[in-house]
RNA sequence: GUCCCUAUCGUCUAGAGGCCUAGGACAUAUCCCUUUCACGGAUAAGACACGGGUUCGACUCCCGUUGGGGACGCCA
């Protein structure tokens, strides 16, 4: 019997995708698809000064690489409107706002407000303590008013708050919560350069757009309120509100630039897979029930619940974050995850082979290390032999006495084998040849061998990376490593 | 300052009046696995902000205090 199930994410386009962002849109498709209603895309760019074609769609870009897909809204490669309740960019939508303004108007709802940046500054520092700023002493008529207006004079149209009656919402995640109107003075619903101004135009087109549910973060429920005042006026009925408890830094601060990477395109570029931050934010303001903290989209999809919302904000742990993209991580497929790594590593210029047998024994042994997908190139880069260097911890053991005999029997053996590579049982004799001959063991022996191959002390189990070198290359190592002690 | 929201381990959370000696996860510590580092496994430490009610019984319900957050734009 209740309405069908339509839901929007509407940002704004003045950069790039904020994670806070993405889980209000998230939540509103999860919420969309488990009712089987619609995801809708609509963009806030009223605000001529912020918002740019490029931010739109750097914005749609990372919704897209979320996987977070509309069914109505915008089209992500030519920006068209597509939906039968169009268009969906605000900024195009102008008339439409007229056509509601001059009604309100002509009910004497509202009214143009003539004076000056400077005039309301003077009011407010008057001495008198407003909590909102008075209404214009003598207001002239709408004819008069229209008239001054189309001959020049600037005007904002502001909305007449009567401000003595209570307003309750009903909001999702909240209750019931009571707001006095006169806590709001009559506030802006077209800007004198004739741009209308968010809460007016989020009325109107959550309205006429059919929004049956608006999950959207804290920071907005008191303009519910001013919404609320919009749409009776206008006789709409309104939507159902949920406000979303805010994602927070380790300062338990609104999370902002300055607590680090806050946009998806940043974790995108640090290489952080979509599922893992759909799966992290999801649980940040909601959970669940279970003990179950791993989930795919579709899992959210089905367990999503608002009831199990969160009141309270949550604080953005990176440490917890980048746990879970590493289990998301070694749970790809090998091919899967060669795909996304093999363009990285491209970029980061190191090249190894891309056989299968190679990227099958690779990922093996680098898959336990990798927490991101960009870890993948300080993994990768010591098979390149472009790219092999004796690092600093290497040092200290390229300084004990007995390690430059490890070096040099090491290298007398590989000298006398021929083929391309080694293979496990081949390393594991050879190791042993090493300890008889070079007379260390433990530590002592180990840790040199694996300077000598990888230029480091620490690193992946050597039985793995043994094969995944050629012959050629590891008595090149060996070489490099024995020119430095 | 005014209004609104909110409060369980350091962090994310489970908990819908007795199931709580408060559970899980991340982080931390120790141990096991491993002749390295990880991965994996085990164990430990770690929280109901405070004060009043209501109740036979409160982490759970009500009120207050305190703490935290948000809003008070011709930003969204």
């Amino acid at each position: 019997m209740s309405k069908p199930v339509r839901v929007r994410f509407a940002p704004s386009p003045t950069g790039y995708l904020h994670v806070g962002g993405a889980r209000t849109a998230l939540y509103n498709y999860l919420f969309a698809k488990q009712k089987g209603g619609q995801f809708i895309l609509r963009i806030e760019d009223t605000d001529l000064e912020r918002s740019t074609e490029e931010s739109l769609r750097m914005q749609i870009a990372d919704l897209q690489w979320l996987g977070l897909n509309w069914d109505e809204g915008v089209d992500p490669r030519t920006l068209e409107s597509v939906g039968e309740y169009g268009p969906y960019r605000q900024s195009q939508r102008l008339e439409i706002y007229n056509k509601y303004v001059n009604q309100l108007l002509e009910k004497d709802l509202a009214y143009y407000d003539f004076r000056t940046d400077e005039e309301l500054e003077q009011i407010k520092n008057s001495g008198e303590k407003f909590t909102r700023i008075p209404r214009p002493e003598n207001l002239p008529s709408l004819v008069e008013a229209r008239k001054r207006f189309s001959l020049g004079e600037p005007a904002a149209v502001r909305f007449k708050v009567e401000g003595n009656k209570d307003h309750m919402i009903h909001d999702l995640v909240r209750g019931e919560v009571t707001f006095p109107e006169d806590m709001v003075g009559d506030f802006i619903l077209m800007r004198s350069n004739g741009m209308p101004v968010y809460n007016f135009c989020c009325a109107v087109d959550d309205a006429l757009m059919q929004i049956s549910h608006v999950f959207r973060a804290e920071e907005h429920l008191s303009n519910t309120l001013r919404q609320k005042m919009i749409l009776e006026a206008l006789g709409f009925e309104a939507p159902q509100f949920g406000h979303l408890s805010l994602i927070l830094g380790e300062d338990k601060q609104k999370l902002s630039k300055r607590h680090g990477a806050t946009s998806c395109h940043q974790y995108n570029e640090l290489g952080y897979l979509p599922q893992a931050l759909l799966n992290f934010v999801a649980l940040l303001g909601w959970s669940p029930g279970g003990d179950q903290e791993i989930l795919t989209p579709q899992e959210l999809i089905e367990k999503f619940s608002i009831e199990r919302l969160q009141k309270a904000g949550a604080v953005f742990d990176q440490e917890k974050f980048k746990w879970m993209n590493a289990t998301h991580l070694r749970a790809l497929p090998y091919d899967k995850l060669w795909s996304l790594i093999e363009p990285r590593l491209n970029a980061a210029q190191i090249k190894v082979p891309n056989d299968n047998d190679f990227i099958h024994n690779s990922l093996t042994a680098f898959k336990p290390k990798m927490e991101t997908l960009n870890d993948a190139i300080d993994l990768y880069s010591p098979l390149d032999d472009q790219s092999f260097f004796i690092s600093d911890e290497a040092k200290e053991v390229l300084s004990w006495p007995t390690s430059r005999k490890v070096f040099e029997v090491w290298k007398s053996l590989l000298e006398k084998r021929d083929g391309k590579t080694l293979t496990e049982e081949d390393f594991d004799q050879a190791v042993n040849e090493v300890k008889d001959q070079a007379a260390v063991k433990g530590k002592q022996l180990f840790m040199p061998i694996r300077v000598a191959i990888i230029g480091k002390p620490h690193g992946p189990e050597l039985k793995i990376l043994i094969p995944l070198l050629s012959l050629k290359s590891l008595l090149a190592r060996v070489e490099k490593v024995l020119s430095h002690t």
